[in-house]
DNA sequence: CGTTACCTGAAA
DNA sequence: TTTCAGGTAACG
């Protein structure tokens, strides 16, 4: 579920719940053994037990829990999972998998109803992460980045871009927006586009993840934040699961197909191959939900 | 490189 | 009942 805007609110709000909080106790539901990659439930509870909290840091799609012992907790929700930070007293969410129970009375409840999700606890955040690509709302990101990363590639745009070593935490909300609001067809190679193309796709890159961290992340099926509520980029979407709806620039149907193994939503009119007039599209408006 | 598996529930 | 789901890792 969670892509870099949906990851970068809970980061946002998790910090200054957490900060400074001493965790007492960790504990792991029956049948949830799989999260920890190799770990036991046991081994990861004395290594938080007393523990506290400092800052949580943000890579990609991977949140880093950093610990008063230079340690770090990292946590990936992959498709449904959430952070919720509770009073110890409220009624504990269906799917919650694990609790991180903090000494104040609070607990941080890793909630996943599909189990995908991962808990790590490592020396440095970096240990626990595989090879990814820039950060897309950083300096390291320019033009140049974006290009290293698509130059000599053969696969279709969209799978690249879904590609975590090409820029990291784009996903398949985010690919399509991007997509759609550079004008570029899905299934154009990677590694076949003009310079203008790639200053389109840079910009547009950086303007869907904007708005989403704006909108407080996307909620079309299971995302929620640390509170268990919504995000309301659903809201803003242009493309993303709007099949058979009409292009806001166009009035065309909004086509779908699979490309790189993913639901793909495009404007046939608007990302025609090699379109030549590229008019950027005007500011989004909410629409009912 | 594309496809499948992982897991569970909601929607068709 | 079947299909689909915002992500990745492990296949072939």
């Amino acid at each position: 579920m969670p892509e870099l805007p949906e990851v970068e609110t809970v980061r946002r709000q998790l910090e200054p719940l957490i900060r400074g909080r001493r965790i007492s106790g960790f504990e792991l539901a029956p049948g949830a053994e799989r999260l920890l990659r190799g770990a036991s439930a046991a081994e990861l509870r004395d290594q938080l037990r007393d523990r506290r909290f400092e800052r949580v840091d943000r890579r990609g799609k991977y949140l880093g829990l950093q610990l008063d012992d230079g340690r770090c907790c990292v946590v990936h929700l992959r498709m449904t999972g959430a952070l919720h930070f509770r009073r110890s007293d409220h009624p504990e969410e269906r799917f919650t998998r694990a609790v991180f129970q903090l000494a104040d009375d609070h607990q941080l409840r890793f909630v996943d109803i599909r189990k995908f999700g991962t808990i790590d606890v490592v020396d440095q955040m970096a240990d626990a992460l595989p090879k990814l690509g820039p950060e897309p709302l950083s300096d390291e990101f320019d033009v140049a980045a974006l290009w290293d990363a698509l130059r000599g590639r053969t696969i279709a745009l969209k799978a690249a871009l879904l590609d975590q070593r090409s820029v990291a935490g784009i996903g398949n909300i985010y690919a399509d927006e991007a997509l759609f609001l550079a004008r570029l067809h899905p299934e154009v190679p990677a590694g076949a586009l003009r310079a203008r193309e790639r200053i389109a796709l840079h910009a547009a890159i950086q303007t869907v993840l904007e708005e989403g961290v704006a909108h407080g992340g996307a909620s079309f099926r299971d995302y929620t934040d640390t509170a268990g509520k919504a995000g309301e980029q659903q809201y803003y979407v242009r493309v993303f699961r709007r099949t058979e709806q009409p292009c806001d620039e166009c009035n065309t149907p909004i086509r779908r197909t699979i490309v790189g193994g993913r639901a793909t939503h495009w404007c046939p009119r608007c990302q025609h191959p090699r379109q030549k007039t590229r008019n950027l599209p005007h500011q989004s408006r909410p629409r009912s939900p």
